[in-house]
DNA sequence: TAATAGTTTGCATAGTAAACAAATTAATTA
DNA sequence: TAATTAATTTGTTTACTATGCAAACTATTA
C-alpha cells in the first residue's frame, strides 16, 4: 500500500480520465466530467496536459439536434505510436502491429529455428526491423510505443524466460535483447497469460475471466479485476499437469494422467491416430471428420476435457471461461456437449464460450500489454474496436 | 478505479498509518514516518485524529539508552472495542472473542441444534448475549465492534447464505438478524475463506497464501495480496468437488471420483473403517494408529490427497500452503510423505506446512474479518500476537 | 552539547464550486 | 423572412480549500 501525496491523486485521476478515453472511442470533457465524477475544471487541466503530451487529439463532432454549444471530441493519437504483440512458438511466430485504438495494423507470420534461441533472436530482431521499417515508410512517425512477447512456457514476473519444455530453454533473456535493439520497452510473458488478457481486452468486461488455450499442451489463463493472475513466481496456469487419470499415461513432467495427456488438442489428434489415421493440422482432421463417424474417440475426448472444466469451475467459481482450441472453432457445436457434461451441483459459472480471437490472441494480448504500460493505465478496454485486418 | 481528492488520499493515509500500529505493536510517530514515508507533520496530524477518535492511546515508553526525546508509543485503544467470530459448524459452534490487537480473551464451544435455522439463530443469539454480558461485566466497555461469522456452506458477496450441505439451508439471512440483535456490523462468509484469512493474519504475510481444510471435506480459502478470492458469485474454493478418480465413488453433487471422497478426514476414517474398525474422533484414530500398523490405508490417503495438492500447485503457483486437518495435527510427520510425491517437474512452491490454529482457524479469521471492517484497513497483520488464550 | 521526538508555520498543489464565456438550437417577434 | 431573445450545453477562469511537505522550532534526554 503505497502512500497518499499530490502526485499520487494527479496520477490516479489521470489514468482514470485515461482509461475513459480508450474505452469509449469519442468523448469530450463534459462527458469525461460526468462519467468519472471528476469536476470539470479538473478535467479541462488534466486533458490540456494529455494534448501538450500529443497523446490525444481534439476532433470535431457533426452537428447534433440539441441545442448548445458542440463538444469538442477528444480521442487517443494514433500518430503517437504503435504497438507490436509477438507470439514465439515452437513452429511459427505471429507478429501482429496495433495503433493506440487496439485496431490491428499490420500482421506477419515468421518462420524460424526456434531450437537456436540465439540465431532466431538475430533472425526475429532483423525481419522486425524490416517490417517496422516498411510500416513507418522512413519517417519515424508513428513511434514505437512498446513491445509484447509471449512465450510458450515459464515466465517469471521479470520478463526472462524461465523454461520452455518444448525447445528446452532455460533462464533465457529475451527482454534486453529486444529493448537493445528496438529502444523501447519490451514486456514478456506465457502465452496462456496473454491469451486470457486478449480475450479480456476485447470483450465485454467482466469481474473475471479465464481462457482455456488447447493447443498442444493445455494453458490456463486468469484475469481478476483486470489483472492478470501469474502466482507466486510467474507459474501459475500449468493447469495442463493437473492429474485427472491417477496412474494414468506418464507424463514428461514426471506424474503420471495429467489433463494435458487426455484434453490438448495434441491429444485429440493422438487419440484418431490411435484409430488408423495420422493428421498434422486441423484442416485435415476437420475434413477428415466431415466424412467418417468419430463419435467414440470424441466422446472420450469431451469426457476427459469437460472433467478439467469441471474443476475449473468448481476452484474458481469463473464468471466466463472461454475456449480457445482449434479444434472447438471448427466444430462449435461440441461445446454444447461439454456443458451437458458439467453436471455437479456446485457447476457455478455464468458463460462457457469459444474465443473469437483464436490463433491470433496471445500476439494480440502481447500488443494490449505494450499499450497498457505505454499509458500506464491498469485497464485496458478495447471492446468497441474489435481487432479485424482492417 | 476510484476518482482520487483530498477525501479519498486522507483515508489512504489514514489507513496505512492504522495498517502500522495494528502490525507493529508499539510505535511512536517518528517511527511511523519512517515507515510509511509520511511526513512527521502528517503523521501528528492523522495520529491526533485517531487519538481523538479513541482508537488508538498513547502511552510512555521505558528509558532507553540512546541521546535523546523518549517517544511517546502509539498503540491500539484496548477500551475501544472487540470482535466475535463465530464457526457455525453441524454439530458444534465455535465462539471467539478477540481485542483489537487480535489477541484471544474469551472462548465458548456451544452445541446447537443445527438443523432447524431459526431456533438455531434463536439460540445462539441468546447465548451469545449472555456471554457478551459476563464480557463485559454490566458496562458497556469495550464496545462491540463486529461480529464475523463462518458458514460450512455457500456464501455470497453479500453475506447471504446460499446453500449449506449439512443443514441443506438455502438462501438463509444470518446477517440481518444478528445486526438486529446485537446492532453491531456483521459479516458472513465461508469456513474454508475465513480459515485461510487466519492463517494469513496470524502469520508473516506473504504474497499469497493457500489453506486446504480437510474435515469432513475439503476446503480451498485463497488469499492474495490480502483479499480473499471469493469468486464470481462466492462459489469459488468448492475444490472438494474436483474430480481426480473418472468413472470413480459416486458424489452426492453428481458427478463421480471427487476428491473429497478420497482425502478428506472423512474419507480416512471410512478407509479405516472399510478394514474393520470404526472411529468417531481423531482422539480414537491416533490411539488406533498408535498399536495399529495401518501402513496400507495412510498410503492410499496419501497417494490421492497428493494429487489435489499437486493440482493446487501447478494451477496457482502458491508461495505457500497450509494444510488444516485433525490427522496431520496427530500426525506432522505425514508431511514429509505428501511432499515426496509431489513429483512433477512444475511443482512449484515455497513452503507447505500445518496450520497452527487447527479448529479454531475459522472463528479467528471470522474475528479478523470483524477486526478489518470496523477499521476500515486492507491489510490485518496479527502475526506479532499469536492468539493463544493468554 | 548532541541527538532524537514531536509541533508549528508557511507554502505548494491539485481538486472544487461557482461564475463566466462561448457556441449552438429553438422560440418569439418585427 | 430575418432579427432577436431565451435556453441549453460546453468549456474556462477565478477564488477557495484541504492536505501533504519542508523547514524551523520546541521539548526531552543521555
Amino acid at each position: 500500500m503505497h502512500k497518499g501525496d499530490w502526485n499520487y491523486i494527479r496520477n490516479l485521476n489521470r489514468r482514470v480520465i485515461l482509461e475513459e478515453i480508450v474505452k469509449n472511442a469519442s468523448l469530450s470533457r463534459s462527458e469525461l466530467a460526468r462519467i468519472t465524477g471528476l469536476n470539470k475544471a479538473t478535467i479541462s487541466t488534466q486533458v490540456n496536459d494529455l494534448l501538450e503530451q500529443g497523446l490525444v487529439i481534439e476532433t470535431r463532432t457533426e452537428a447534433l439536434d440539441t441545442p448548445g454549444r458542440k463538444p469538442i471530441i477528444i480521442e487517443m493519437n494514433e500518430n503517437a505510436g504503435f504497438t507490436v504483440g509477438i507470439d514465439i512458438d515452437e513452429l511459427s511466430t505471429n507478429i501482429i502491429f496495433c495503433d493506440l485504438k487496439g485496431r490491428r495494423l499490420h500482421q506477419k507470420q515468421l518462420h524460424l529455428d526456434t531450437y537456436h534461441f540465439e540465431s532466431m533472436l538475430d533472425e526475429l530482431i532483423q525481419q522486425l526491423q524490416t517490417e517496422i521499417g516498411v510500416f513507418q515508410n522512413g519517417s519515424s512517425i508513428p513511434p514505437l510505443a512498446g513491445i509484447g512477447v509471449g512465450i510458450h512456457g515459464i515466465v517469471n514476473n521479470d520478463s526472462q524466460i524461465v523454461y520452455t519444455p518444448k525447445q528446452q530453454w532455460v533462464d533465457l533473456d529475451v527482454k534486453t535483447r529486444l529493448e537493445q535493439a528496438f529502444d523501447a520497452p519490451v514486456h514478456v510473458d506465457n502465452s496462456a497469460n496473454l491469451s486470457v488478457y486478449a480475450e479480456h481486452v476485447y470483450a465485454k468486461h467482466g469481474s473475471d475471466l479465464f481462457c482455456l488455450t488447447l493447443y498442444s499442451g493445455i494453458g490456463l489463463g486468469m484475469v481478476k479485476d483486470s489483472v492478470i493472475y501469474r502466482g507466486y513466481q510467474g507459474f501459475a496456469g500449468e493447469i495442463g499437469h493437473m492429474i485427472i487419470e491417477p496412474d494414468g499415461k506418464p507424463c514428461p513432467c514426471g506424474n503420471h494422467g495429467c489433463w494435458e495427456l487426455y484434453a490438448s488438442n495434441k491429444a485429440f489428434f493422438k487419440l484418431l491416430h490411435e484409430s488408423g489415421d495420422e493428421f498434422h493440422t486441423q484442416e485435415q482432421v476437420s475434413k477428415h471428420l466431415e466424412t467418417t463417424d468419430a463419435e467414440q474417440e470424441i466422446a472420450e475426448y469431451i469426457f476427459y476435457l469437460s472433467i478439467g472444466v469441471n474443476n475449473v469451475i468448481n476452484i474458481f467459481n469463473p464468471e466466463r471461461i472461454i475456449i480457445n482450441s482449434p479444434l472447438f472453432a471448427s466444430m462449435p457445436e461440441l461445446l454444447d456437449r461439454v456443458e451437458a457434461s458439467l453436471q455437479s451441483k456446485f457447476n457455478n459459472y455464468d458463460e462457457l464460450k469459444i474465443s473469437g480471437l483464436n490463433e491470433d490472441a496471445c500476439a494480440l494480448g502481447a500488443a494490449a500489454l505494450a499499450f497498457k504500460k505505454f499509458l500506464g493505465v491498469h485497464h485496458v478496454d478495447h471492446s468497441a474496436s474489435f481487432p479485424s485486418s482492417q
